[in-house]
RNA sequence: GGCGGCAUAGCCAAGAGGUAAGGCAGCGGUCUGCAAAAUCGCGAUUCUCCGGUUCGAAUCCGGAUGCCGCCUCCA
């Protein structure tokens, strides 16, 4: 099976073929720049690098661009609020951004572009756009004519005349249709402008992507992804634009992700029902976070709530000491991996990752060499297969998990991450935890069960369950009061 | 009002014409002083409902119902 992805513009799978193999150029709508990212774009984000993963590993050349928003009405809306230029708000943002992304483990695109570093070729851009008829000008207002374009609202698949009856469309006087959106917008008193043929003005909201993702990538390119929510009006009008400027249906592959959602309601800004990354983070080790966005396929909703974190988080964690078993027990007894269980997991993960970047059947597939791996390191004594069943598993474990970004820190590392956020929750400390565990270990010395039992009862209480081995007794935070739903 | 999407066990969720992955919770076994962790075994004669196509449908077609989203800034 060959690649195929979900086209929004023709509501099907397609099978893959890019313009200028083994060239793809990808590009995703990035950020405005005026506040911290929420985990609606934690997922767009971690959507869009799996998939420029699993590209890669393909074997295609990517070009990943994704851009900067860092001029639009909210920027400076905000920027007037807090006393600073747009300029500082929006690096503050980007900075923040970058360490979120970063948290997530997520890569960065091959180039970044900024509004306000390319507004030549935004006028450029939109002086084309006139000139082919598209554009009209108006008290130092450009606009697009959507009447000009018959491709129009054909990606959102709507009709002109539905839009406009379906009112809710704002009124002003200087537009030609109601439809018609504004590619420059003359400057208003104490707003950042900039000059143009048209006077000084800033550009339209939608014009950036047009200017840049072609810039970069060519008048057409293999991928557009971004929200669901960008459909319309965003890249229904970049495609009107990009073709007004070029003559071409710039992007091959429109690709959108679903929303992330709060008691089935979507995350906005406006609903204020939003939680931002750092938020989150904070909270729950950051690959659990990762973890459940992508158990569901990129394109469904994904419902978030504490009790999918902390499970999500439980998967970490058994990933992670599943993985942290099997390498101690190589280190100590060899094992020689065969390349045949690998391969039979990276087929898997193909098949599933072929069919328009199944990420959660891929986690399935890996639950199920996870659980094969703890079953091999469960059997008692040291069967001939045992160290190369364990070797192999665990090689197919961490090149699945490299393709999509999962698995790939030291678990030490992580188990002490989620250790720590636990603790932090649950109002416990290190040391009383230590100092329970030498009670008990006394009480059991003595043959003292009772009190053995007691101590460890009232730890479990508090949510920290100590368990026995024969190294000694280790313990483990759990989240409370998220499985009673 | 227009357009689009979704509906699979108690819950989350893969599957896109050939006889239901995986996870959580639950029950029973191994292990353990007892536990926990880990592991083994057990769960849908059936995929919202009603028709149709087919040797065969959760998967295709038609209809109904319910939920969500877009049409305003939004990933």
């Amino acid at each position: 099976m060959s690649l195929k992805i979900y086209n929004t513009f023709s509501r099907k799978k397609e099978p893959f073929e890019p313009l200028n193999p083994p060239e793809v150029g990808m590009y995703v709508c990035g950020i405005t720049a005026y506040d911290l990212c929420h985990i609606g774009h934690a997922r767009c984000y971690t959507a869009f690098d799996a998939i420029y993963r699993y590209l890669v590993f393909k074997g295609f050349k990517v070009k990943y661009v994704r851009n900067f928003t860092d001029l639009d009405d909210k920027i400076i809306q905000r920027a007037n609020e807090k006393g600073v230029d747009i300029k500082t708000l929006a690096d503050q943002n980007i900075e923040a951004f970058y360490e979120d992304m970063d948290t997530l483990g997520l890569v960065r695109p091959d180039v970044e572009p900024r509004v306000t570093e390319h507004m030549q070729d935004i006028i450029d851009v939109v002086r084309r756009i006139i000139d082919n008829g598209y554009g009209y000008v108006k008290n130092g207002n450009v606009y697009f004519n959507v009447q000009a374009y018959d491709g129009y609202l054909q990606l959102s698949g709507r009709k002109l005349d539905d839009m406009v009856a379906g009112a809710r469309v704002e009124v002003n006087e200087e537009k030609e249709h109601p439809l018609d959106f504004a590619l420059w917008k003359a400057a208003k008193p104490g707003e950042p402008s900039w000059d143009s043929p048209w006077g000084k003005g800033r550009p339209g909201w939608h014009i950036e992507c047009t200017v840049m993702s072609t810039k970069y990538l060519g008048h057409r390119f293999d991928i557009h992804g971004g929200g669901a929510d960008l459909i319309f009006p965003h890249h229904e009008n970049e495609r009107a634009q990009s073709y007004a400027a070029f003559g071409t249906d710039f992007v091959k592959y429109w690709m959108h992700n679903g929303f992330v959602t709060v008691s089935e309601e979507k995350m906005s800004k406006s609903l204020h029902n939003f939680l931002t990354i750092k938020d989150v983070t904070a909270m729950y080790f950051p690959e659990a976070l990762k973890y459940l966005l992508l158990s569901m396929g990129y394109r469904k909703p994904i419902n978030y709530s504490e009790e999918a974190m902390a499970r999500a988080e439980d998967r970490i964690e058994y990933f992670y000491e599943s993985i942290a078993a099997a390498r101690e027990y190589i280190d100590r007894r060899g094992g020689t991996v065969d390349p045949k269980v690998v391969q039979q997991s990276m087929d898997r993960l193909v098949d599933y990752m072929d069919d328009d970047f199944n990420t959660a059947g891929v986690l399935g597939g890996l639950n199920t060499d996870v659980k094969a791996l703890n079953e091999a390191l469960s059997i008692k004594g040291k069967a001939p297969a045992k160290a190369d069943r364990i070797a192999s598993l665990l090689q197919a474990i961490e090149r699945q998990g490299a393709v999509l970004g999962l698995f790939t820190s030291d678990p030490q590392s992580v188990l002490d991450g989620i250790r720590k956020r636990r603790i932090a929750a649950l109002g416990v400390t290190e040391d009383e935890i230590e100092q329970a565990i030498e009670a008990r270990k006394a009480a059991r010395k003595d043959r003292d069960f009772e009190r053995a039992d007691a101590i460890r009862n009232e730890l479990a209480a508090k949510g920290i369950v100590m368990m026995d081995t024969p190294q000694g007794t280790i313990w483990k935070a759990r989240r409370l009061g998220v499985n009673d739903e």
